[in-house]
RNA sequence: GGCGAAUUAGCUCAGCUGGUUAGAGCAGCGGAAUCAUAAUCCGUUUGUCCGGGGUUCGAGUCCCUGAUUCGCCA
């Protein structure tokens, strides 16, 4: 039997589109994966692999969302599957299917993992006092509680820990608690709740065992699940509170007469068997047969470091408590980040990974690049914009594709693309040349199984090193070789022959080892080579009197000037970027939908709009976006004008010439930004959409500078 | 607050259970080359291995302590 595997990648959140941090994920596993379909096991069979994903379409903030949207969370939650493909297409990943945690497949699995729960004696019903929003109607998960903080006194403060004095406590001990959704005054009020038992004993030790299993997590991983399972005390692990009241979006807990809902968090990860079921019926698998204990199969989740507790403690025990497979293993990768700073969406520093694509970037760049700074570890990575550039540039073409480069011309033009390679070493032809190519190439074909541990073992920073040692080694040999003088003496042509064909050889095998990170490259060298699909064991055999078509050039390089663009200032993402499930404390203090809240009268005072007159409008040197504005606003009291300097995004919109003498509106009060060209003291308020074009904001004639806008 | 992780060349990172003058890539510098989308090759510089104590014949590696950063406390 060849190895069989189920791989999944997260959930992502059906409430926004992808960002920097889910394309990493699915290019992690979608590289995993790639290299495990290029194996062929002992007996000769195919691995067998299936790739799912799904969208996370439950729970209050979807529910929330589509609500101040004004469509319903069907729609939503339409609008967000139906972009999937374009980004899923567009970084290669390959998911077999793609499916949702709204679908009938996955509300028969939850609804039935829920009674087999029930039977298995795991599940409790219990009255739970909550905070409840009178106004509208709903129980306030923490998140959408604000209050003063106990401890400090602090405003605004979420229900779970102050932002100011860090202190830690319950939603109920807010002082003058409010609604973040509807401002009201919350009650306290009283509704009954399933729970799922896990500090059930038996459930723990089950869990002690899964957890404890050799290979099973990454040690970080193992040291931190022990950790909350054997907490003591108030640490202690708890009861797992699965059920919501309406209004709520989700999957209705069965056999009972009452509304009540399924918590997203049980249905979610229900989601990768709903997936696979669907794709099962698709392809007229049997899926029981996948799912069962001992089937056989591999079931494999790649997760990021956030949702570690649910992967490791609810899900394996849910699955075992209602008669599944548990997982096999649990990949857990860190989070992305750019230039050292820690992705913020609202401000713009990650990454857009449609902007990127649609600037015409080269995803397989992306996959290199990330592929090149990931490893097995629970570590977070740096996207570093000249770090990018550096390693793509350099090593992709600069070491791997410049191999192929060299000796490609020679081999169409003196040898009609032939290639043919010098006997070996003990016969004659190889000897006669004084080429050691053999155990060139021998070494090269030895490293396969190197290189292939590395993939396995998710090591691929240290896979594609290896590799690119390799292409320093194929560089090192044609400059020794000297291919561009054999060609200029006719008698050594055939040395010449040798040496482009042994080149290439050593170039195939290296597109063999990076097939995994850059599949759409290694289908146009296999084009290039006229060769069928390589296969990871191709890397043992050589290419000799064969012919190959023409070169041409198989890979760009990086312009400093598209990741200048990439994050350039409009490049800020949706302002509803997808998170986890919003109602989980992690996230509690992200900032809300804008639309999901309203603010107070106090808080928008806090705000000093101006009206301001361009008095000088300039081009910024060096900058695509900038324009620099000196704004007058009006003089103050001993009668001296006031100006000051603002860094305006508009450059695309307006000529300088063109804005002086315009009135505009200044946030006067704005904390000063230093930005590349100097500091910038405000911001001019301005309207733009999804399509081209800026509009400043300006008053009604009559206005004059310095007057207060409110 | 408690627990944990991280901190190694300008940048990105290797350094397994303590063992010779601490490594790689990129960048830099000096040469060579000109087949290759200025790609390549040779040579070369760079480090208070976060600070301070300690254990040891010997510590980047172990222990204590301090700093900074981050995470978890569901």
């Amino acid at each position: 039997m060849p190895r069989r595997l189920f791989v999944t990648t997260a959930l992502p959140y059906a409430n926004g589109a992808f960002h920097i941090g889910h394309i990493m994920e699915y290019i992690q596993a979608d590289i995993w994966v790639r290299f495990q379909r290029m194996q062929v096991d002992a007996d000769g069979l195919p691995r067998e692999v299936h790739f799912v994903g799904a969208d996370d379409a439950h729970g209050a903030p979807i529910m929330l969302k589509a609500e101040a949207e004004g469509v319903t969370p069907e729609q939503l939650i339409k609008r967000i599957f139906d972009e999937r493909p374009k980004y899923l297409k567009g970084f290669h990943i390959e998911f077999d299917n793609w499916h949702s945690t709204h679908s009938a497949e996955n509300t028969e699995l939850s609804q039935d993992i829920f009674r087999r729960l029930n039977q298995a004696g795991l599940i409790d019903r219990k009255p739970v006092e909550q905070f409840f929003d009178p106004v509208k109607g709903m129980f306030l998960a923490d998140r959408y509680i604000k209050g003063e903080c106990p401890n400090c006194g602090a405003k605004d403060q979420y229900g779970d820990a102050c932002e100011n004095c860090s202190s830690v406590y319950s939603p109920t001990e807010l002082k003058n608690p409010y609604s973040t959704l509807s401002g009201a005054k919350p009650v306290r009020k009283t509704s009954e709740h399933y729970f799922f038992r896990l500090s059930d004993p038996k459930c723990k030790q089950f869990l002690r065992d899964w957890i404890n299993t050799d290979q099973r997590l990454q040690s970080q991983v193992a040291n931190k699940a022990k950790e909350w399972l054997e907490g003591e005390d108030d640490k202690a692990l708890s009861d797992w509170d699965i059920s919501r009241d309406p209004p709520y979006f989700g999957i209705r807990v069965p056999d009972i007469a009452e509304e009540k809902y399924l918590y997203v968090w049980l249905d979610a990860p229900i989601g990768y068997l709903a997936s696979l079921k669907n794709y099962c019926g698709k392809k007229g698998l049997d899926f029981d047969a996948f799912v069962k204990p001992g089937s056989g199969i591999e079931m494999i989740h790649f997760i990021g470091k956030d949702i570690i507790y649910f992967h490791t403690l609810f899900w394996p025990a849910m699955l075992e408590y209602s008669g599944y497979k548990t997982p096999d293993h649990i990949h857990v990768h860190g989070f992305i980040g750019v230039s050292g700073e820690k992705m913020s969406k609202s401000r713009g520093t990650g990454i857009d990974p449609l902007r990127y694509l649609e600037l015409g970037m080269n995803p397989e760049w992306l996959r290199y690049y990330l592929a090149a700074k990931l490893n097995a570890a629970v570590e977070d990575i740096d996207f570093n914009p000249e770090d990018f550039v550096a390693r793509v540039n350099s090593d992709l073409v600069g070491k791997y594709i410049n191999i192929a480069s060299r000796a490609a011309g020679f081999l169409s033009k003196r040898f009609a693309g032939e290639i043919v390679l010098p006997q070996s070493r003990h016969e004659a032809g190889a000897e006669k040349f004084g080429i050691d190519s053999a155990a060139l190439l021998a070494s090269f074909r030895d490293q396969a199984t190197t290189i292939a541990g590395c993939f396995e073992t998710r090591e691929f920073g240290k896979a594609l090193r290896e590799v690119m040692a390799l292409a320093d080694q194929a560089n090192q040999y044609i400059d020794d070789m000297k291919p561009w003088d054999l060609a200029k003496d006719p008698a050594s042509s055939a040395k010449l022959h040798a040496v482009c064909s042994v080149s290439l050889n050593l170039f195939r095998i290296l597109t063999i080892y990076l097939k995994p990170v850059m599949p759409k490259l290694a289908r146009e060298v296999e084009s290039f080579l006229n060769v069928p699909s390589l296969a990871w064991s191709d890397a043992a055999t050589l290419l000799n009197k064969h012919k190959i078509n023409p070169y041409q050039h198989l890979l760009t390089r990086v312009d400093a000037k598209q990741l200048d663009a990439l994050f350039g200032i409009e490049s800020v993402p949706p302002v509803n970027t997808p998170q986890r499930h919003l109602e989980q404390r992690q996230h509690a203090t992200k900032e809300p939908s804008v639309s999901d809240s309203s603010i107070s009268i106090d808080d928008f005072n806090k705000l000093d709009l101006r009206v301001a007159k361009i008095v000088q409008a300039e081009q910024v040197e060096g900058a695509d976006k900038l324009l620099k504005l000196t704004l007058e606003l009006g003089s103050d009291a001993a009668g001296v004008a006031q100006t000051r300097t603002v860094f305006a995004g508009i450059k695309s919109a307006y000529a300088p010439d063109k804005l002086t003498g315009q009135l505009v509106v200044l946030v006067a009060n704005l904390a000063p930004r230093k930005m590349k060209f100097g500091l910038s003291e405000g911001m001019v308020l301005a309207a733009s959409g999804e399509g081209p074009g800026i509009f400043l904001i300006s008053p009604d004639s009559g206005a004059l500078p310095g007057m207060r806008v409110k």
